[in-house]
DNA sequence: AACTATTTATAAGA
DNA sequence: TTCTTATAAATAGTT
């Protein structure tokens, strides 16, 4: 219904299918519930969207959890005990002797699936770690190149203080004065003073990235 | 929609109720089809009528149980594993918001090594299946070939038999004394009287192998 | 989110 | 229950 027929088969285009997807389930919530209402009858409705996303429907006043009872109760299953057989230990791939064929591929596949995800968040980890240590190695070569450029500026005097350091004739005095224009003392660069004047800015080696951080 | 506009409230004429339900139930379950299948989402819907009849949809391949269990899953619900379920959570790749990089890797390793103990519990199963495959071939080939042989024997008299048989003139005595020879008739020969004498022995067709076994 | 041409669902009747 | 059909409702494509 709607302007054109279309066949019933998974819709391709992902906004389509968003749109649809949307549209249809209110209309499934809708008819449900008026099923519910006219006809005086319990029902529980449960959607797990493809992007993962749930919605339900429930006939007042019951609780999802009492249509499930129901269910169970009906049709011999209980899911609680079924997830006790699949406990945790079989996550573990200890004592797999009561399992069948299909129970090991439906936890292998599960198993993929939390590896996955456990991989989506490790490479996010990654990923962050790398935009720290952009950021770290831009201010590191601003730093640098102050140091540079006022090293370059000052470079008689700081030759002179070396010599005087070197004949301890001379107090020290100059090169503090000149740091002090820069608020506290470069912690990179506490070796500044028996640093030769050709040094290059822009190379400062980066660590490899320390996951820990 | 229909001839008339009804109101959305218990239809109290229950010949009307049952029937209106009827319809509504299938346009329900129809809809529901075709939204699981249009936008790819997984989706259960378990009704119950007035008088107590339940009704079922379930996205296939899987069964109520697991949309169930990924409604618990979801909503936290499953309070008897409650337990079970968060130390399940580390290994389902839930919340790794707390979990540094080293832990992440661990439990990448662990789920490695518990995805290989299936893969191997799995390969032990094919093979069990296989030998026991094997064996069953084995004899029924050899059920077989002694059947064939046994016919060779005994073909001049089945073949008195069959037109003696047809004919409706000589009793059937002498087949019914040979296969005494084998205890109980060959379930697999049950037809033999009126199998023609140039059967194949060694032929079997073999099923594939149903892994649930 | 709205709009609207169409398709679909269904209420009532047979 | 099932079929028919007039009408209400849902919705696909568009804006």
């Amino acid at each position: 219904m709607g302007r054109g027929k279309i066949p019933i088969r998974r819709i391709e285009n992902q906004t389509t299918r968003q749109v649809t997807f949307s549209k249809r389930r209110s209309g499934l919530l809708k008819k449900t519930h008026e099923l519910s209402v006219l006809c005086d009858a319990q029902i529980g409705l449960i959607i797990f969207s493809s992007t993962g996303k749930m919605c339900q429907y429930c006939t007042e006043p019951l609780r999802m959890e009492e249509i499930i009872e129901r269910y169970q109760k009906v049709t011999g299953t209980c899911v609680p005990e079924h997830d006790a057989r699949l406990g945790m230990q079989r996550y573990t791939g200890e004592d797999m002797s009561s399992l069948t064929y299909e129970d090991l591929d439906q936890l292998e596949q599960e198993l993929e699936h939390s590896i996955n995800k456990i991989r989506d968040r490790k490479n996010e980890l990654l990923n962050q770690q790398m935009d720290n240590l952009r950021r770290k190695e831009r201010m590191l070569e601003d730093e640098n190149s102050s140091m540079y450029h006022w090293i370059q500026e000052n470079r008689a005097a700081i030759e002179y203080q070396q010599a005087a350091m070197e004949g301890k004739t001379v107090e020290h005095q100059q090169v503090g004065d000149h740091f002090s224009l820069y608020g506290d003392q470069p912690s990179s660069v506490l070796q500044l003073a028996t640093i030769p004047p050709h040094i290059q800015p822009y190379h400062l080696q980066l660590a490899q990235p320390n996951l820990r951080d």
